[in-house]
Parts: structure tokens; sequence; C-alpha cells
DNA sequence: TGTACATCAGTGAACGCGCGTTCACTGATGTAC
DNA sequence: TGTACATCAGTGAACGCGCGTTCACTGATGTAC
């Protein structure tokens, strides 16, 4: 059933996995991927990493705790996605949108574990002090860019929010698609986030 | 169980409802509001509503469909919301803001409603044509606004998209708590949008 | 270097419940004559 | 105006399955001596 990277942690004959905690995390994300979030289930997990239904019980308490583990490598791979493209990129306009992109493109290539990492199941889940902690690296790294501006204002916090929900909002309607791109004539989503971010220009400096 | 106004619907002694579709859904409401929407299952829901767990089958063919007719009668109330609070403002800027404090205060105010309406269960109904033309209406109202200005740009279509990410985005971040409305000392919710869409004011005219 | 033993990751089978849905029925309503 | 009959909204009971979780167990691993 696990395709590509899962494969690598599927040690079939061995009694001991070694390293079943990370399979198990790499196997979730390949079944979100081809079968959604509704397919994710342990027992189907359990299966596509070639172990027993019970065995995911020795590395994680119940399937909140699984689930926290999936959507924490889902924020940790967008932050280091954002970085990862926005590296060299230092005048702040330029910066913003690309983290924006970036942003916008892991949810669309990503959208059931997008869909994941905000959901309401995982919302209630106030027990993961870690999980909030990684979930607000992406936040971060768009204040952080704001924040560095040659002169930046006293609106600064305002604009920064703003463009936070401007960047989350076009996301998820993106990526549940409620916005459509092509009718905007956009070439592509740069020109697209280029287009609209470029309403807030004046204020980026 | 179900208060208030469900509880006109509700005529325990006629073997024949009469209105059973309409109590449905407002006893639908009741429980999302009491409950979330963990809490709503035809069961509970038929329970509330004094009627047999069958009953409702009879109006509804399954529970996507009773889903659907709830979503958009909270559509609905939302779309009528913002036009009763934002009558007599023609000031485009003094439009949009009120338009989006009253999206905002429909999210915040029935939250397992407004979560109901965005949720993947939902975007996946794609059957439900009447749904989308509901869903669409507060769009509606905000680019109807944009466009009526004095000196409308060619850019309108990207404000308006760039708006409407704002406003949905900025809710569902504060719905969901991830913004908090305290740390920005902001008085009141009016005064976050004012100063948060005020950003765009230049594009505003 | 080999043996005894604690540890614990994984097995195999079963529990149990929440919940959507179905089915044969019954009681009320309204319309034709 | 009263009676016969079709219609259909609601009843009561049961089906069944997906799925999280538990439990007594077994096989592998590593450490002390």
């Amino acid at each position: 059933m696990a395709t590509g990277a899962a494969a690598v942690f599927q040690k079939k004959f061995k009694y001991h996995h070694g390293q079943l905690r990370e399979a198990l995390i790499e196997s979730a994300l390949d079944i979100l991927k081809t079968q959604g979030i509704e397919g994710l289930n342990l027992r189907a997990l359990a299966r596509a990493t070639g172990v027993t239904q019970a065995a995911p019980y020795s590395h994680f308490r119940d399937k909140d705790d699984l689930l926290a583990a999936v959507a924490e490598t889902g924020f940790q791979r967008l932050a280091m996605q954002m970085v990862a493209e926005a590296t060299g990129l230092r005048h702040t306009q330029e910066r913003i949108e690309k983290l924006i992109v970036s942003y916008i493109r892991f949810a669309t290539e990503n959208r059931p574990l997008f869909q994941l990492m905000f959901s309401r199941e995982l919302a209630q889940m106030k027990n993961y002090p870690t999980l909030a902690m990684t979930a607000g690296k992406s936040y971060s790294l768009i204040s952080a860019a704001l924040s560095k501006r040659p002169s930046p204002a006293e609106d600064t916090p305002f604009m920064t929010v703003a463009i936070w929900s401007l960047c989350h909002g076009l996301t998820t309607l993106i990526a549940e698609e409620k916005i459509n791109l092509q009718q905007f004539g956009a070439a592509s989503v740069e020109d697209f986030v280029r287009r609209t971010v470029g309403i807030f220009a004046a204020h980026l400096v």
C-alpha cells in the first residue's frame, strides 16, 4: 500500500520494526495524499505500514496523539518549504510574495494534510504545546519579513495580521476551490499573488 | 432538549407534525450551538425534535441532505445579517468595514454553524446547486460594494479577492482563536477591523 | 564468551458502541363519489 | 353529509459496520554477571 518514502521504513520481516513511529507518520502522510482525511484510520494505517492494528499504541497514546504528530510534521515541512523558497530574497515585497506563494503551493499540493493541520479536530487539542509552537512558524516568517522593513511604521502589527489573514484566506479559498485562479486571467500563482499583494504595496515600502 | 425558537415547532402530541422539516433544521441549529458539530447526529436530532429517529427520512434523503439544508440556512442568515447591518452605509470603506465586522460577528457567535458551513464534509457536496448559490451571497455583497466605488480602478477584481480573503481569513483565524484581538490593543472588533482594513484605504477611494 | 533475565515492541483476537439506514407497520388527512 | 380509499408522515425495532481500543501473549534485544 505505502509507496515512495514510506516504503523505506517497511521492514516486514523483522519482528521489531526499529523505527515504527517514523514509519507510521510517513504512511499517514501517504494515506492522506491518496485517500484524504476520511481514509486515515488507525487500522488502515497499521495495514499500510505492515504491522498489526494494535502496534501503533506502543508509540502513540491514542489517535489524537498520532494526528497531532502528523500535523506537526506538516507544519514543519510547510515552514521549511517557505524558508527554502524565500532564501536570498531581501526586498520585503518580493519576500512576502514568495512566502505566500509557497504557502499556497504547499496547501494545494498537500490538500488533505493542510486540511488536517487546520481541522477542528486538531484545533481542540490544547494539550500539544509543541504543536502550537510549530504551527506558529509560518506566521513568524511573515511577521519577521515585515518587521525588518527599512522603515517599519507603527501600523506594523495590523499590517502583519492583514497579510497573514490574506495569505491564509487566499490559501484556504483556493485550496477549497472557492476561488478559481483562471477566472482572474492570472498566468500563474506567482502572478496572481503579485497582483493581489501589490495592493498593499504602498505599505510595504 | 431543543430550546427557544425550535420549541415553537414542537407539537409532540400530534401524530403528523406538520412542519417537521423546518423543526428539524431549527433543532439542528440548536444542537450546533450547544454541542457543536460532533453532537449533531440524526438520532440526537430526532430526539431533540420529539420524533422517532426514522422520521427525518421523510424529509431528507440522508444526512448529507440535511447538513446541506442546515448550512444553507446558515448562509442565508449570514447574508441577511450583513445586509441589515450595512444598510445606509454608502461610503465604500465604511460599508466594507461593516460587512467584514458582521461576518466576523456571525462566525464568533455561531461558531459551530460557521464551521459546518465551511467544513470539508460540505465542500464535497457538489450536488447541491442552491447551496453554492446561497454561499456566494456574502461574497457578492463585498464585491458589489467595491464595484460601486466612484472611480473603480482596473485592479478591482484583485481588490475584491484580496478583501474577501482578508475577511474570510481574519474570521476563521479569530473564530479558531489563532488571532487574539486583545493582543492588538484593539478596543473592539470594529476598531480592529477599521485599523486592518485601513491599510487598503488608498485603494478604497 | 556464554547464559539468565528484564524489557518492551509487536501479535492476534475480541470487545463494544456510536450511528446511519432500512423495513414492515400504523395512524391521520384529505379527496372522490 | 357520510363513507371508502389512497396517500404518506411518523413509529418501533432491528441491522450492520466501521473503527478505536484493550488484553493476554510472544518473540527479539540488550545488559549484568
